[in-house]
DNA sequence: CTGAAAGCGCTTACAG
DNA sequence: CTGAAAGCGCTTACAG
């Protein structure tokens, strides 16, 4: 099984046809070799290590341009290698955008590492990518991202209902002006997030108020700047929800260096995808992604899918939680304002 | 090149006995065997992909029993990565300890997985391993452990000039009581640790005083503890270095937590692998190893020995640095201390 | 414990 | 653009 011989049988050419389309060969009708190619993923076809007894290894497909791994990469990591535990099964860190030559197909890039499927840590500016992966039939699974294509694999977080549920306990509290700050650079998730704050507001009768929306660079900077801008506003939110993490510790780490109390003078709500709420004074209440749960849900799928186990694609959204510590409570019984550069406003 | 005809000469004998060695069959004398892994390992040999132009792949190993890769892991394999790019070479996360039999010699454990040298992020647990991969003679370097033998290839960090020049800081700033918080656990790094900040005291005709250092859980609670130990003594200290990033963090939180001032009240100086130090109010004065530096000299090396550009082991001691940020101020002008509980002593 | 020989899977000039 | 055939590298009963 899972030879070129197998293949070339079912597609019905010679193993040395079979063996060309997948090195890569120019001399090949794209129509055949399209069909072969689609072949050998549905064979799970390895490159031929003769009687070898190669190990099974998934590839984890990270979208960006840096090398640097993230602390989100490490979460979604450490649940694919959770997934893996036992499975005598490794994972093999992958940067296509680096290194992918345009004339090879997915299929064989892979092959050439010996990786036999992949976790893709996609973005909106990569979906086509996912696409281009799952239309060669190579086994594949995207983190984060939603698709209407109903064969490609993924698993994703839908956050909004947490959000409004968020809203909920803000407004408990008393809280009626709720600020938000959104990257600059909105992808789905955050449209999502963006979405779940104005269900909630309305929930209530309260209408999103622009004022009171600031868009931000995604940084701990940006958190900072949120805060500035809001809180010297003329009339300020008395709770302020950030929907990223490294924001959401910059929003924090800004409302002590420009004195206002937490939750006292502002009630905080970040977004946290690992444990950065639990590594800041006050912990932080936020709304959390469950991202390890995320790759391990995804390689569970994948190394099904690899060992011929799952025939059909997965399509899951996890929920996310809301977390409640220590930066919510009940709004100042005053005005509370700065300036904008962070001074305390009677100092004007 | 490369081939199992190829080792077969070298060693003399033939091509089916070199099979049988690297494929880790029985019956084959241990002498034989071992000449043969040698010479495999010292001509890159890596299991017969007939012709497939094959990727080099290179292997990160932790010796950690948990799939979770840390952050700490996260900064190592950042640095791996940068090493690697545009080398075309890709990096395979391996979890030995859970999945190695004991009955194959670690050059076919990871040439079956593709996998042509590893880095190995080791521990004062793990130095037999480290061993015995050398002297397999397959390429390999240790992250973060310092080794005699000659011929073991490490990466590792000494930060005790670091300390001691941490310590001047303080003394120059008028402290005379410093406080020292280790984990239990000690391990080659944080016995070099602990001497950087003695030698520092000596430097300035201070003794080292017992009753100012804790043993702590490496965690953030631990780092919580040593505040309200040391904060509690009779007389406490002025300033504090923790030798662990966690315990760090942790500290200067539950002074937060128990209203004490910092720096005002007690000058803290942490351990930073990462950029934790940023991501907290004050920002974090800190003794920083350079984590992704370790990851990238690594991996440098072991591209080019695995290159065969390599031929002398590299024994790399690279250099920690200092970092004043807002932490760190002079004593207080009186006895600052707190309860052991951490309610503060006037209301005793 | 080891070698000679048969066999297997893939690749690649060669031919069309 | 594709096949038949030769060739290459590794593995594995078989024999000693």
């Amino acid at each position: 099984m899972s030879s070129v011989r197998e293949i070339a049988k079912q597609v019905g050419v010679s193993a040395a046809t079979v063996s060309r389309a997948l090195r890569g060969h120019p001399d090949i009708s794209s129509v055949t070799r399209r069909k072969i190619v689609s072949a050998a993923n549905r064979v799970g076809y390895t490159g031929g290590r003769s009687g070898t007894s190669q190990v099974l290894v998934l590839g984890y497909v990270s979208t960006s341009s840096s090398p640097v791994l993230s602390l989100y990469d490490c979460m979604l990591l450490s649940g694919v290698r959770r997934a893996l535990t036992g499975s005598g099964c490794e994972v093999q860190l992958i940067d296509l955008h680096r290194d992918k030559p345009g004339d090879e197909t997915y299929s064989e890039f892979f092959t050439r590492r010996g990786v036999r499927g992949v976790v893709v840590q996609s973005d909106t500016g990569h979906r086509d990518l996912c696409r281009a992966i799952s239309e060669e039939g190579f086994p594949c699974v995207v983190l984060a991202e939603e698709f209407d294509e109903p064969e490609i694999s993924f698993v994703c977080c839908d956050a909004r209902s947490e959000i409004a549920q968020m809203v909920d306990h803000l407004v408990q509290l008393g809280h009626e002006r709720i600020g938000l700050a959104v990257p600059e650079h909105e992808d789905h998730d955050h449209v999502n997030r963006a979405e779940g704050y104005r269900e909630g507001l309305r929930r209530h009768g309260l209408e999103p108020d622009a004022s009171l929306v600031v868009r931000i660079p995604s940084s701990r900077e940006g958190g900072g700047n949120a805060i500035n801008e809001l809180m010297s506003r003329r009339e300020p939110p008395t709770a302020m929800f950030v929907t990223d993490p490294f924001p959401s510790i910059g929003a924090l780490c800004r409302m002590h260096e420009v004195g206002l109390s937490v939750p006292g003078d502002l009630s905080l709500v970040g977004f946290d995808d690992g444990q950065m709420r639990r590594q800041v004074y006050p912990l932080l209440t936020a709304v959390c992604q469950p991202t390890e749960q995320l790759g391990l849900v995804a390689a569970q799928w994948l190394l099904r899918r690899v060992n011929g186990e799952a025939d059909e694609p997965i399509r899951r959204v996890l929920p996310a939680t809301f977390e409640v510590n220590q930066t919510t409570a009940v709004p100042p019984g005053r005005v509370v304002r700065i300036q904008p550069d962070g001074r305390p406003l009677g100092a004007v």
